[in-house]
DNA sequence: CTGAAAGCGCTAACAC
DNA sequence: GTGTTAGCGCTTTCAG
């Protein structure tokens, strides 16, 4: 049996609100018994309860961040950046819970937070269509939530996300400055609205610069016909990797620009150079935590319904082949 | 403001205990009474509170999985089964939890289970030192916890584990079945007890079948002159790999057996074939969960400290090069 | 400085 | 069938 107030106030001699205060290094204690009743605590290994702190405070202190999982480093940032912020800034702790993308355990952990079980909870959901289901539930109490990086359609929860347009934009602007006369768009993901974005930009700068543009999916074969200096555009190393396989002719006499996001691991192979738009994960996971933080404490009437808080990308790299390009 | 029990008792105009009995569909209360009061619930979106329920029944119903990521199948497989067994056969509820292998949010976590945030946990540690400092918190204070996979060295907590040494000989002797003279053992990691049990396996097998014996680190060269047919040993395909990448002499005129745990992917090269001993993740979270099941229902007294679990591996499969292989 | 008392939201004996 | 009462462990007025 786990030690209470109630036990430690008897083995003490005083009430229980006494111990209570001693604990809490209340000043109007006196330093002997607060002394006296802090070291009885210990020897009889009291930890409060968790649950009656959380029951009369009305708050549990905590924030959840729901992902699928933590395979790529989408995911690993954000739990880091906002594990220390939360903690450092409001005093709160953060809970990485994972749904593993599994419908029924996505609906348990919603219901739990319906249930007060956090007091917010920062949402990075998959695309799948499991994420849009259970969100009104949430926005519907008016429990604080945020979406993160990605999120359903139309949803009226607050989303913080990469501004996806404008460092598309930039990107094709680069691949134009360095020579680039079409862009292939293999972004795909219908439905994710990120990918969407993406696709957007690079049709918009694409066209304004007069350049050719094709928007296919991975296994879409493109002539050989088409300008020797293409760039090719997708969300992530491995979807443009997918695509050169089945057009390994493309590079053939051709000079390849590559652009992505996140990351690019090895030589750009085939082409000249990748672009990668690095995502800001540490601002957006700070500015999410900050949402959640608002609409605990009740400032929440001013987040617009649906609002959509976009944040710069961190910087775009530039992975060329350092083995020819390196001096001699 | 959230409904309470208190508000619909109000609107209702009966007393809280009456809604509480309706809406756990106790039988005493009339059917009549019972439907207006769950409609009344339901359009005032009546959830109830998780803190005040744990509170009150003592428990929350929880058991957490404790692991540093999610990054391969020996973390992703326990997640996923005991999730559903805890479910199927307890009525619990599973909520995985990362610690990122940070000491701090280790700490912190291990910091609300004893305060009884869960009624339960399952842990699997990392290889690092962050997970054995915390443990004994737990069983001071008797909390139910189980080690999975891997666990501190010599913790009073009960752990469920691979049967290492056994899957280990069993691999050797399949080994000098195929031919192998002699065995190279790059399971490396001291204090990791699984690595530690496997090597002794292939020590302990290979001297009972008078073979060469040799254990070393990844970093280690090979002298040529050892007989042609070799084994070579690891917890994981990459280790035998990083081995290899520093001993690429060994290959040649050689035919070599490689053999680890888990996974294999991509041909057994430079190896003839790879034996690859499967892990039962099901059977040691289900037992895992039993275990701490039991320690929560009280039964505990009966598990003996310390007490160490030894779960067969599910199967030792072989790869072979398919394509040397085919017929024609 | 400390105790008494109320209450967080819910459940469960015990009345009637 | 339903209301009354007490209590889970803790915090927080309000007295004294």
């Amino acid at each position: 049996m786990a030690a209470t107030l109630k036990m430690i106030a008897k083995a003490g001699n005083v009430d229980v609100s006494t111990v209570s205060r001693a604990l809490r290094d209340d000043p109007r204690v006196k330093a002997a018994t607060r002394d006296t009743i802090k070291s009885l605590a210990l020897e009889m290994g009291y930890k409060p309860n968790w649950a009656a702190r959380s029951l009369v405070a009305g708050k549990t202190r905590t924030v959840w961040l729901l992902i699928p999982d933590i395979r790529n480093s989408t995911e690993q940032a954000p739990a880091r950046h906002a594990a220390s912020y939360l903690d450092n800034k409001y005093g709160y702790d953060l809970m990485v819970v994972l749904h593993q993308n599994d419908a029924r355990i996505y609906h348990r952990i919603i219901e739990k937070l319906c249930q007060n079980a956090a007091d917010g909870v920062i949402i990075v959901p998959r695309g799948s269509r499991n994420d849009q289901d259970f969100s009104p539930m949430l926005h519907g109490r008016g429990f604080p939530a945020v979406f993160m990086d990605r999120h359903p359609a139309k949803t009226k929860i607050p989303c913080v996300i990469t501004d996806n347009f404008n460092a598309c934009r930039k990107m094709v602007g680069m691949c134009a400055d360095a020579g680039a006369k079409a862009v292939i768009d293999v972004s795909g993901c219908p439905g994710n609205n990120a990918a969407a974005a993406r696709s957007r930009a690079v049709l918009f700068e694409s066209r304004k610069r007069n350049m050719l543009h094709l928007h296919c999916d991975e296994r879409y074969v493109v002539s050989s016909e088409w300008p020797k200096n293409i760039a090719v555009f997708a969300t992530s190393q491995s979807a443009i990797c997918n695509f050169i396989r089945t057009n390994s002719h493309l590079a053939d006499g051709r000079d390849m620009l590559l652009a992505c996001f996140d990351d690019w691991i090895g030589e750009p192979f085939p082409g000249k150079i990748a672009l990668v738009a690095k995502q800001d994960f540490k601002t957006m996971s700070e500015r999410a935590c900050d949402l959640v933080m608002s609409m605990i404490n009740g400032n929440g009437k001013k987040i617009p319904q649906g609002s959509r808080l976009k944040v710069p990308v961190e910087s775009i790299l530039t992975v060329d082949n350092t083995f020819q390009l390196a001096p001699g």
